[in-house]
RNA sequence: GUGGGUGUAGCUCAGUUGGUUAGAGCGUGAGAUUGUGGUUCUCGAGGUCGCGGGUUCAAUUCCCGUCACCCACCCCA
């Protein structure tokens, strides 16, 4: 057999104990966190017909499709968000009550141009969380909140939550005077304003033909700054009269009194009239989490409301909002600003042997700390006592089980917190105890 | 896809104005009177100098090509 060079396609990545562990803890807070709010789970496969995913996410998007080289290389690609393969999951099973609340929590597929310093991979993690059936604006706000909360649990503090809404674009175009089918081209240029900064954005917008005119009145709309009051009424102000912006200010007014009842505090709450989300499917508001603490950094999740999405697999239009936490991002974010708590463990206590321990009994020891619920490590080798305490630092083991001869000569057992120095010779019961409560200063 | 940059030990990098045995720090392995870690000290392992070709008596060093990676743009999680 030929040897091969051990590599990885650029943009995907291992995840070692290091980190998998903390992103472990965090996927169990999340889970808490949906389901509190009585989303239920859901998995789909990686692999969708080609047919399911086009036409759903735009030209840019779509060209990030990952196409699959089976059959005719035109069958399969392997899912490029999660919203898309939900959509086909409920035109698939119509009998499922709705509303019908789900989260999923699963990786995506894109090929694009991973950078990893910005947080870019090829394949990375999304953890969804979608209301499909109502067009209540308490649904987006409850995406807001379940973000908010998901998203401070993950130990990220420096945050907003960026929102602006589709038909108040369309209204901001139709205030210009633009036609509606230019939107596309537009927006994007309008999106980068806070990337490329105010002059590029007047230039490119003149390159792409837009009057000067039309270029003025955008631009003073998107520059609107400050509390969402003052730049929903600044707005309304200048929208008096144009029927689409108004139904979106309206809207946002609404879903942003439900996100403040529901605890998000203010401050996170920014409404931006540039973002405008490169997604196709779309149709109302739409959010953005953006981290303050690194430049250049991409979100760390976004979503919105998608009313005709699922329409497009037949059947009468469902109404259906949702949002996404980029949980590979959010991690690479943490890492980056030394806010992940690395662990190379998961367990508690290291059973240090010696030549003359007695095997069988140290292993019956074991157990029986098992049984009381702790993580218990078996050390195989009869190395001499410094090399054990050093494996024990290494994986960051707390504490260190002592069972030696004299241990068990007298029927005992010692044991030393790496942490604090501390060592004990205690009877098993109450070492028991003297164990949890180490365990549990550690956890402090 | 477009523009710029970098490829030397597991990691971060030095170096050779072209010359025979290519270095450091960190990490890693062993040890400093055989039941005690995080500090220190000693010794060791580890490199086809990204790959292919060219120039030359001689290339890791110069030239060309190629690949990989990084950064920016684009877009997003």
């Amino acid at each position: 057999m030929s040897s091969v060079e051990a590599r990885l396609f650029h943009g995907t990545r291992d995840v070692l104990p290091s980190e998998l562990l903390p992103q472990k803890e965090l996927v169990a807070t999340l889970t808490r966190t949906f389901e509190a709010f009585g989303f239920a789970p859901v998995e789909t496969p990686a692999m969708e017909y080609v047919d399911i995913l086009l036409g759903k996410y735009g030209a840019e998007g779509e060209k990030l499709i990952y196409k699959l080289a089976y059959d005719d290389g035109n069958t399969l690609a392997l899912r490029y968000d999660l919203t898309v393969p939900l959509s086909r999951l409920v035109a698939m099973h119509p009998e499922l009550p709705k509303p019908f609340k789900r989260y999923q929590i699963q990786p995506v597929w894109r090929a694009d141009r991973a950078q990893p310093a910005q947080g870019r991979f090829r394949e990375f993690i999304q953890c969804d969380v979608d209301t499909v059936g109502t067009s209540s604006l308490v649904a987006d706000a409850e995406n807001l909140a379940v973000v908010h909360a998901g998203i401070l649990a993950s130990g990220m503090d420096g945050f907003v939550i960026k929102i602006n809404h589709r038909k108040l674009l369309r209204g901001m175009m139709a205030y210009a005077g633009l036609p509606s089918t230019r939107d596309k081209e537009i927006l994007r240029v309008v999106d980068k304003l806070d990337k490329i900064g105010l002059d590029e954005v007047i230039s490119e917008l003149g390159l792409i033909g837009v009057p000067v005119e039309a270029i003025t009145k955008l631009v003073d709309l998107m520059q609107l700054t400050g509390s969402p009051e003052v730049v929903l009424g600044e707005a309304r102000r200048r929208l008096t009269g144009v029927a689409e912006a108004d139904t979106g200010l309206l809207e946002v007014e609404a879903m942003l009194g439900h996100t403040r009842a529901l605890g998000v505090p203010e401050t996170r709450l920014r409404v931006d009239l540039s973002l405008t989300r490169g997604l196709d499917y779309y149709t109302g508001p739409v959010y953005e989490i953006v981290t303050t603490e690194i430049e250049r950094f991409g979100s760390l999740g976004g979503g919105g409301r998608y009313d005709d999405l699922l329409s497009l697999f037949g059947g009468e239009p469902v109404p259906a909002t949702g949002v996404s936490i980029g949980l590979t991002r959010l991690l690479a974010a943490l890492v980056k600003l030394g806010k992940l708590r690395a662990r190379e463990s998961a367990t508690d206590l290291l059973i240090s042997r010696f030549s003359d321990t007695p095997v069988d009994l140290a292993l019956k020891v074991a157990s029986n700390l098992r049984s009381q619920g702790f993580a218990v490590e078996w050390y195989y080798e009869a190395d001499r006592l410094k090399k054990q305490f050093q494996y024990a630092e290494r994986k960051g083991i707390p504490i260190v089980v002592i069972l030696g001869a004299s241990e068990v000569e007298r029927g005992d057992v010692t044991a030393k917190c790496l942490a604090t120095s501390e060592q004990v010779t205690l009877s098993y019961d109450a070492m028991t105890l003297w164990i949890r409560e180490k365990l549990a200063a550690r956890a402090m």
